[in-house]
DNA sequence: ACCTGAACACCGTTCAAGT
DNA sequence: ACCTGAACACCGTTCAAGT
């Protein structure tokens, strides 16, 4: 009988910064409502919706404290496969999901968090990891560190791109379902003949983004592995110079 | 002596679908205040808010008809300089970098924006060149197709992620900005050694995310073009196998 | 037929008042 | 020290009333 009440509020929680975080993060999630009002958190809360404000200055804190312990999370899980520099590519992947995933289990948060810097130390430590991946495979520091910064914002940028779909009320999403849908069914072929052609893989592409993301990624990763083959002649070529220069100086001298 | 009156109002204009949408595209501009209310489009029409609701469902529909009018833009931009299948790097750099110049003219459009679909004829016309670009480059129809989707989904994520960062109000914007800078500066260098060797780059990056862009821009299109160069070794291949099984026929024969 | 203006429900936020 | 509840400014939207 932990349970008090008869209201639908939640069951009553000593009001933390912890507990305000986890309460808002799960009326983002689908089950929750997936909306995030100060309204809706109070009742969540059992509590009135102002008390919020006696933990976080603003809405805006909140959300940052909220993005914080997502981030967290995706990390942790996406770590969990951490090979080594000769699958960088598995890795990556890997990674790259395990983001998305997170992200899109309270779409309304992503699309509130995507923009927010959090710095925490896990996130920082799992940059470093990262780039010393790319790097044992082959990529100069810097390369690599460029490399991890566009996989981040590619994957953070598609992610919440799904999320702003996802958050959009049913309505809304029917709609531009059947605007497709109707468009590509329609396309006369005589104009259009290779739109016609396609239609029904550019169809099935729009109905799941997750396919497009996998897509993306891969081909991403293929620009990718192309510098790191780069970089590897490179550093043979300039090797093989200092080799020979070495071999007639010794002759030299 | 076109104006009249002394209010701060805009001109009184005629009320119509496009003036009204002009205005509100204006609004979403920085110039413009880069917001978009009922309110606002009331004052700069010189009409009452509520009068759009005359012309219009609801904001969604309002919205809609914007984001037509910025994409018919876009791509009148991006279709300039369409040139033949062997230069479709340029091509495809050329439209991505439209499309993204015109959406973060209004990024408060632009954030609005990037979910919906709109059905006009000028962008099916558009996607049917650039898959016809990328057919006749040595890609099957189906997968130009997909490479189409994805530069467009790529784009239209990554330029969103942008809009959003300058929609954000300056107070939000300088935390941002400090909290990288910060964190990037205070790295210790026993800890994250590849991060502290990189930290000037990454935070360089951090603040001009069109670098960021044309990065992953410029990656991706190495990735499609390896899929050009898988395709036409295959279909070589292919027809050589055939003229090898013709010449023995003939030889049979 | 089109525009106006009062009204409503909902949002984030403030602040004086309670315990 | 922490929570409550009335209040405020602002948002999108509705509707009866004007012309």
């Amino acid at each position: 009988m932990a349970e008090q009440g008869t209201t639908t509020a939640r069951r009553r929680v000593a009001l933390t910064r912890e507990a305000i975080v986890e309460a808002a993060i799960r009326l983002c999630s689908p089950e929750g409502g997936g909306v995030l009002t100060f309204s809706r958190l109070g009742k969540e809360l059992g509590a009135d919706p102002t008390a919020v404000y006696r933990h976080f200055r603003d809405k805006d804190e909140l959300i940052l404290a909220m993005t914080t312990v997502m981030v967290e999370e995706a990390v942790a899980l996406a770590s969990v496969d951490a090979l080594g520099p000769d699958r960088w590519r598995e890795s990556l992947t890997g990674s790259a999901r395990a983001v998305r995933a997170v992200y899109l289990e309270r779409p309304a948060l992503a699309v509130l968090a995507a923009v927010r810097t959090t710095a925490s130390d896990v996130e920082t430590s799992s940059v470093e990891q990262i780039i010393g991946m790319l790097h044992g495979a082959g990529l100069p520091v810097i390369e690599a560190a460029e490399c991890c910064r566009m996989l981040l914002d590619l994957t953070l940028a598609m992610t919440q791109s799904s999320a702003a779909f996802l958050v959009l009320d049913k309505e809304s999403q029917a709609k531009d379902d059947a605007a497709w849908s109707v468009q590509y069914g329609l396309l006369p072929e005589d104009r259009y003949p290779l739109l016609h052609q396609s239609a029904a893989r550019l169809t099935e592409l729009f109905r799941d983004d997750a396919q497009v993301f996998e897509l993306v990624l891969s081909t991403f990763l293929d620009g990718v592995a192309l510098k790191i083959e780069r970089a590897r002649a490179e550093q043979a070529r300039t090797e093989r110079t200092r080799t020979e220069q070495a071999r007639k100086g010794s002759a030299l001298g």
